[in-house]
DNA sequence: ATATTAAGTCCGCAACTGTTGACTTTTTTC
DNA sequence: GAAAAAAGTCAACAGTTGCGGACTTAATAT
């Protein structure tokens, strides 16, 4: 047995992880390939070789962060709930299902190079299988509003960290979320269900 | 009367408004000072005579833009329909109160140099002011899930560009959010309000 | 009309970016 | 063990970026 110092699959992975690391924390165009070679401890160029450019890496990334986070057998009125969960907890940790990628996403959405790529992915990816649960009429329309929450609750507290909405009892936050969220699937989008009975 | 081909606040000013525009179309670190003064038809060294660096330029664009864009007499009750409203109108044109404050703040918030700046930015000029006009015990906790509703929807509407959002009809979605609206603002957090009378 | 000051332009520096090619070291294969 | 291929390192290129100093042009004041 051969003691390996050099392994390509596994160097290849080092650098994907730190890469996902970077991406999470800040934006693409402030993530640079060298300090993600240092995270992985190795050279900038293996990027090159690996990846062959920043765009592809940061393509696999986002391919590769939480592939399967919507368990598919979760049922359309347990989602909320769900999602409520998701959107509280803090993302750290080895969770396989989070919503990482959503903030990989937003923070890269305004870049030039990734906005068409991070599109794409956060509607086939993220917002259709979510719509695909959801029965009625405008399932789509109805799962875009309710990603409206989630993501500007990653944004305030995880982007922006919104000291209100860190610190309030979470159980009360999740709740409340969690009543959003019924709101915005499972009631029709245009109607009278009349959840607020005031003026 | 002397022809004036060199004016100091003139150009300042457009410097500042084409200076706007970029920060609201791309993030800070994708705007450059080149691509601003271009836009103003003068010379870059400007930005550094009247502004002093790209950081100092960014924090005037921001304070800025839409400095009193909430309506002093607005009531708590009036609150979620004019947010709503807000939040769907297109953000293009020369209205005035506009959320296109978001919108700036949204594209820089994970630049490592505008960061710092952008959140106090949003906690004091934006959350704070809204949070003021509720009545009630929580009313930071509240403002903030509401502005989760308010961010989103720029996300995903002018960010991402996700097309349930911008085609359904508008009617139904602000009618929507300013339910969504109501619920965050003027219902207490925690509590049995009881919107939804599901299980 | 001339001198003075403000307004604007041009040029270049220094730092950093992603990317590529030549080179060295390790591993595998025969 | 030698040869071939893979894995990794180093250095440099070309392009930007923000920024600052030297210079020129226009407006003002006397």
């Amino acid at each position: 047995m051969t003691k390996r110092q050099k392994n390509a699959a596994a160097t290849r992975e080092a650098l994907l992880e730190a890469a996902r690391r970077r991406f999470l924390e800040e934006s693409y165009d402030n993530v640079g390939l060298r300090d993600v070679a240092k995270d992985a401890g190795v050279d900038v160029a293996l990027v090159g070789r690996y990846f062959g450019s920043k765009e592809e890496l940061f393509r696999e990334v986002l391919r590769g962060t939480c592939p399967h986070w919507l368990d598919a057998d979760v049922t359309a009125e347990a989602l909320p709930a769900f999602l409520a969960r998701l959107a509280i907890e803090a993302g750290e940790g080895d969770t396989q299902e989070s919503l990482d990628r959503l903030l990989i996403i937003l923070r890269s959405a305004s870049s030039p190079a990734t906005s068409e790529l991070v599109r794409t992915a956060f509607v086939e990816d993220v917002l259709e299988p979510v719509a695909r649960l959801l029965p009625g009429e405008d399932a789509q329309s109805r799962a875009a509003v309710a990603f409206t929450i989630l993501m500007g609750t990653k944004v305030l507290r995880t982007i922006l960290g919104v000291q209100p909405l860190l610190q309030c009892q979470a159980c009360a936050l999740e709740a409340k979320l969690e009543l959003l969220l019924t709101e915005a699937l499972l009631k029709p989008l245009s109607g009278d269900s009349g959840a607020t009975g005031e003026s």
